[in-house]
DNA sequence: AGCAATAGCGTACACGTGTACGCTTAAATT
DNA sequence: AATTTAAGCGTACACGTGTACGCTATTGCT
């Protein structure tokens, strides 16, 4: 019962997991990865990797959901640091750079994919990240008091923009471009919550007279 | 002195660049062509491709300028709209889903290499935008009589936003959902530009009370 | 007219790829 | 203790890849 056998067969499919997100750089994106490189990172014969996956797409796909999973601890990461006060856009923008900062590869994996060859990767990832604005939506409309079809428009616009600002982020090396890229990010995001209320407030007023 | 050589291979060449552009599609993004496949396309022996370009890097780059091209034509036709009168917002993003319908794959490429694996290839693309942003944010900075560093700001968020729909738009069979996202679209452009404003009136009417 | 240049072709090679097949060895089940 | 299961390996194969090399045929130049 103690599963000898079942823990091993993890511990070597994780090997192979983390062998295809080591190899991820700006140079190299999933889809180039070969099966026979990837098991040769992980210390295994081409032919074991069927032990684990039928095919790369499979691992592929498997590495989206530890993205998407990534992507779900941002969140919760940033909830925290708001509950202790601040500009809330502020805080989620310098939290989702740290993200950048310490996981390029499995944000490279998400950006390449969502335009990328395949559609079954294309749809998984366009899953998460509607998932992510999904949930942004929700704390604007609840915290901001907002029509909730201007929410998801805010919402959406200001992933795009973030996603956007990281990929942007991935290809700096310089810390201070990053600083001025976050700046502007932050005001751009602003621009758009600005514009966002305004249009919440337009309508509530338009159905009151109307009534 | 007609140059009937000269005007042969430059035919070719063409061939070449068009069987790239025409195996481009949401399945096939240009590194997955192979300098066989693109050369077998053009109806050409493989080792004939080496008379024209050196490296399928070379057909790529040149691509990534035709598109650049394609860009220009885009704004110049927005402008000739524009100029007719209507809403800016909304003959610009009109004008840029009707090139998306029209030319999907050369901005597949665009989108895609932009993320791409050659650094080569990304920077030329990022070259293509930033030209295509930096004439968006003379037009508001001129028009709207914007702070300059605003404009930019609001020109770099702009396009993102477009550019995303764009993409968004590319995986769309479905004309209405199309038209709802350009509906979308331009309210999130208006968002950004209610924001931009203001912040602009906010700085100027900082430096006359500073006065 | 005669020579040089060159677009395009065919052949050939080494290399990396996915994967089918059978074997070994150790855990799990009986 | 005997048997079944399955993870991992090595070998082998067919296939697509980039590209070096030499040849042909046509245009351009002198």
């Amino acid at each position: 019962m103690s599963g000898v056998r079942a823990q091993q067969k993890e511990k070597t499919r994780r090997l192979l997991v983390d062998a295809a997100l080591n190899q991820l750089s700006a140079a190299r994106s999933f889809s180039s990865l070969s099966l026979r490189e990837v098991a040769k990172e992980a210390g295994l014969a081409p032919t074991s990797f069927y032990r684990h996956f039928s095919d790369m797409d499979e691992l592929g796909l498997t590495l989206v959901d530890e993205a998407g999973l990534t992507l779900r601890q941002l969140m919760r990461q940033a909830r925290q640091r708001i509950a202790k006060g601040g500009s809330v856009i502020q805080i989620s923008v310098e939290t989702f750079m740290e993200l950048i900062e310490s996981n390029g590869n499995v944000f490279r994996l998400l950006l390449r994919e969502r335009s990328g060859t395949s559609a079954a990767f294309r749809a998984a990832v366009i899953r998460e990240i509607r998932y992510f604005t999904m949930e942004l939506c929700d704390y604007l409309q609840q915290a901001n008091d907002l029509d909730s079809e201007v929410a998801y428009m805010q919402a959406n616009a200001a992933v795009t923009i973030v996603f956007s600002a990281g990929s942007d982020a991935l290809d700096m090396e310089d810390k201070t471009e990053r600083v001025q890229l976050s700046k502007q990010t932050i005001q751009q995001l602003r621009f758009i919550a600005r514009g966002a209320a305004e249009l919440s407030d337009r309508r509530k007023a338009g159905r009151k007279t109307r009534k």
